[in-house]
RNA sequence: CGCGGGGUGGAGCAGUUGGUAGCUCGUCGGGCUCAUAACCCGGAGGUCGCAGGUUCAAGUCCUGCCUCCGCAA
């Protein structure tokens, strides 16, 4: 069978490999090279850099659309098209190409969490399960009709990454059995029933703690974005990620009066302890500006907190 | 060459107008205590990122480099 595959980030990288040793994959399509990060440097896509190390011919159209890219797709006549994390919209000419269709792979159970970011969505939803699925794309945003799924558990300390991480090699063989199965024609889909909810994309300000939250809703978030894209608080103009959060049940404040984000008192070997819309959490795993990664206990032994601060302004 | 901050004893920080490096924690020893993660006393531990330069003298000024990080994208 001949599969073209597009993804773009890291998370497309397992399937992409398995795709390798399964199927013959006549081509990769992911996003074009872009400049990144301090210094614009020009980064490749982590599927490209895989693509290229397994010398499998890459493709990089500007737009989808562009009638060059499709005629090219046109050309390589793959029987289906697989799709992980992409990113972008596929037109309807070329979802209709390929004799079994384009396939997606996405890392929730639709229709629970569509959309950009589904993994941390989970975790902020205080969700105790979620999986991967795959499905039959259309023209809107993760609504075609399902495939397979495949559920596992969220574990209580798991973090946005490494359940991303573990969802990308879930997902690789999902979507390896998928293919396998649609071949043998086993496969019927099956439209999108229930409760759907779309989850848009991270940034700027959305990664600021929320301290109006109750102290779990607040530790879930900061869990669900460590350690990509990592969550933070403003402290004297300047900011502090902060990489764990973690709720402390009996707590008595050192000080009478506080308010949500307000530095309430430490906690020796842990650290500060900031007050939230209802309880309070611990600073656990902390990056203040221009530094790096630090736990509570030495971020303390700064002291660059005074009790009575307050976070998030 | 996008803007900006930092690299100081094991960890986290301070270090003023250049003059033999301080603080909190940890650690080691001792003391107090029924006891302690609490408290008291004392000790060990630093090529101040690297390489040059200015100076009688540089962590502190100048130049280059390495490296970590915040914003932005």
């Amino acid at each position: 069978m001949r599969v073209l595959y597009m993804g773009t980030p890291q998370f497309a990288v397992p399937a992409l490999e398995q795709l390798n040793e399964h199927f013959e994959v006549i081509g990769v399509v992911t996003q074009p090279d872009k400049p990144k990060g301090r210094g614009r440097r020009v980064c490749a896509s982590p599927v490209k850099l895989k693509a290229q190390e397994l010398g499998l011919p890459v493709y990089q159209p500007l737009k989808v659309r562009d009638p060059e890219f499709c005629a090219a797709v046109k050309e390589l006549k793959p029987d289906i098209i697989l799709v992980a994390a992409y990113a972008k919209l596929i037109p309807k000419e070329i979802l209709e190409l390929p004799k079994y269709g384009c396939i997606n792979l996405h890392p929730s159970l639709l229709p629970r969490h569509r959309g950009a970011i589904p993994v941390q969505a989970a975790i902020m939803a205080g969700d105790k399960v979620t999986g991967v699925t795959s499905f039959v794309m259309e023209e809107g945003y993760d609504t075609g009709p399902l495939l397979m799924q495949e559920k596992t558990e969220i574990k209580p300390e798991e973090t946005g990454s490494e359940l991303l991480e573990r969802l990308s090699h879930l997902g690789a063989e999902l979507l390896i059995k998928t293919a396998v199965s649609l071949e043998k024609g086993e496969l019927k889909p099956v439209p999108q029933t229930g409760e759907f909810n779309y989850t848009k994309p991270l940034k700027g300000e959305d990664l600021l703690i929320d301290w109006h939250k109750s102290a779990e809703a607040a530790a879930d978030f900061v869990r669900a974005l460590y350690s990509e894209p990592e969550s933070g608080t403003f402290h004297k103009e300047q900011v502090i990620k902060v990489g764990k959060l973690e709720v402390c049940g009996d707590f008595s404040p050192e000080v009478h009066e506080y308010a949500p984000g307000q530095i309430v008192g430490r906690l020796k070997g842990k650290g500060y302890v900031a007050a939230c819309g209802s309880g309070f959490a611990v600073l656990r795993l902390v990056k203040p500006a221009g530094k790096g990664w630090m736990d509570g206990a030495a971020f303390m032994a700064g002291r660059r907190l005074q009790i009575g601060d307050i976070l998030g302004c």
